[in-house]
RNA sequence: GGACAUGUAGCUCAACGGUAGAGCAAUAGGCUGUUAACCUAUAGGCUGUGAGUUCGAAUCUCACCAUGUCCG
């Protein structure tokens, strides 16, 4: 059965859980953490290393980008994303949602929809909740997002209430165009409303109850970690899935830091995206057990240590820090395809340990006994 | 040996009478549903050396040193 969310166990301390998350490309296992593949890549890290390596189980595409570029009529001649770019696994598409957000420069946000203009040529395009549903079953999502509107962090909270509703008033949309459609490809999508409201409880719980009467085969938390309080965004984690159904999946979207994904974890979140290991790992700062390493750093220049000899990416086990200080600082780009590969292999390694500890039993220990490391500079 | 040109931050160059700036390199910091192989900050120069003109010289003059090009 595509989208079943079966719990294998529950953390009878915290309110983490391990399942699996059935599609029709593939089961995954959550916890789990979704590589950022914004226009039909995985930035500086090709398919064959993303399966055997990182060992990701599903990533990301974006709506707005992949239909300003490549397309939606090349997206549908090649037969879908998943054909496109040589994909087998599970693809979320985010909506273009949170472009709307940080593209606020051009964008008019109205009633109907979202008028903007494009990066990357100055031309004008509308995005609807009805047309991005449309976009979606052409790109051939196993996961589509609701449109929403992603307001900032501070917000105050007559706008947050306001674009909470407009995006209420949206998600109903959403899922009326989602029934009335069918896939083009062949096999289920999934529509995932998304939660809004700020930092503001009581509009958090409203938005829950709205998304939660939806039905849908899965959940997202947006709008956190958008310029509010780390202890905030927990905060508004908790409100939200007391409220939402716990025998679906919660994806909380574009988190985060390592320490944020394993409190996130045991407050009952199941699914993360975040481009910081890959766009972080680029910019030369590496995630390990032990803490952040910003490679640039001249301490690094003679460290003939392979970077993890116990990874399951042979880059990993093959090429030293020294290499890769040498690689970053040379602005080679085989330093970008090894950073990449390393903090996405660590992120799949993070939440594929926090599983193992959640069925063992052992989570919460297990976590206060990693965290203080994790964001430590070294 | 001679003529001409050029010597300014590690490098490439600005400033051409009013007491030195940039880019790159260096050294750090940042990055949370990717307009990001990006952005920010810091450090670094008694302007080749010595004398002179001037209230004031990187800037004008002279000598020397170095480098380059050309001519012998």
């Amino acid at each position: 059965m595509p989208f079943n969310f079966d719990i294998e166990k529950s953390d009878s301390a915290t309110n983490a859980r391990a399942a699996i998350f059935h599609t029709e490309h593939g089961d995954i296992p959550t916890p789990i953490f979704m590589p950022v593949g914004t226009v039909g890549s995985v930035k500086a890290v090709h398919q064959a290393e993303l399966r055997n390596d990182i060992d990701a189980k599903i990533i990301l595409g974006n709506t707005y980008h992949l239909y300003l570029r490549p397309g939606m009529e090349t997206l549908v001649a090649a037969g879908g994303l998943h054909r496109f770019m040589n994909w087998e696994r599970p693809i979320l598409t985010d909506s273009g949602g949170f472009q709307v957000f940080s593209l606020a420069d051009s964008r008019k946000i109205k009633e109907e929809g979202c008028t903007f203009k494009s990066h990357i040529d100055g031309s004008r395009h509308t995005f609807t909740p009805e047309n991005v549903i449309g976009i979606q079953r052409q790109i051939g999502s196993d996961i589509m997002m609701a449109f929403d509107e992603c307001p900032p962090g501070e917000s105050p909270y007559d706008y947050a209430k306001k674009s909470m509703e407009l995006t209420h008033r949206w998600l109903d949309r959403c899922v009326q165009r989602y029934n009335e459609t069918e896939p083009l490809y062949g096999h289920e999508q999934a529509l995932f409303p998304i939660v809004q409201g700020c930092k503001y409880s009581d509009l958090r719980s409203r938005s829950a109850h709205h998304a939660a009467e939806k039905n849908a085969y899965g959940y997202a938390i947006g709008g956190l970690a958008v310029g509010e309080p780390t202890e905030v965004m927990y905060q508004m984690i908790e409100v939200v899935n007391e409220i939402l159904p716990k025998d679906r999946p919660r994806y909380l979207m574009g988190v985060g830091t390592p320490a944020n994904i394993l409190e996130a974890i045991e407050r009952g979140v199941d699914m993360f995206d975040c481009v910081m290991p890959t766009r972080n790992g680029r910019n030369g700062m590496l995630f390990t057990w032990n803490g952040t390493v910003n490679i640039k750093n001249k301490k690094w220049e003679r460290c003939f240590e392979p970077i993890d000899p116990t990874s399951t990416a042979e880059a990993d086990r093959v090429y030293t820090y020294a290499y890769l200080h040498h690689l970053i600082k040379a602005e080679e780009l085989l330093g970008l395809q090894i950073a990449s590969i390393h903090n996405l292999t660590f992120y799949l390694n993070l939440v594929r340990t926090a599983r193992r500890h959640i069925i063992e039993g052992d989570f919460a220990s297990w976590k206060a006994s990693v965290i203080g490391n994790l964001m430590r500079r070294i």
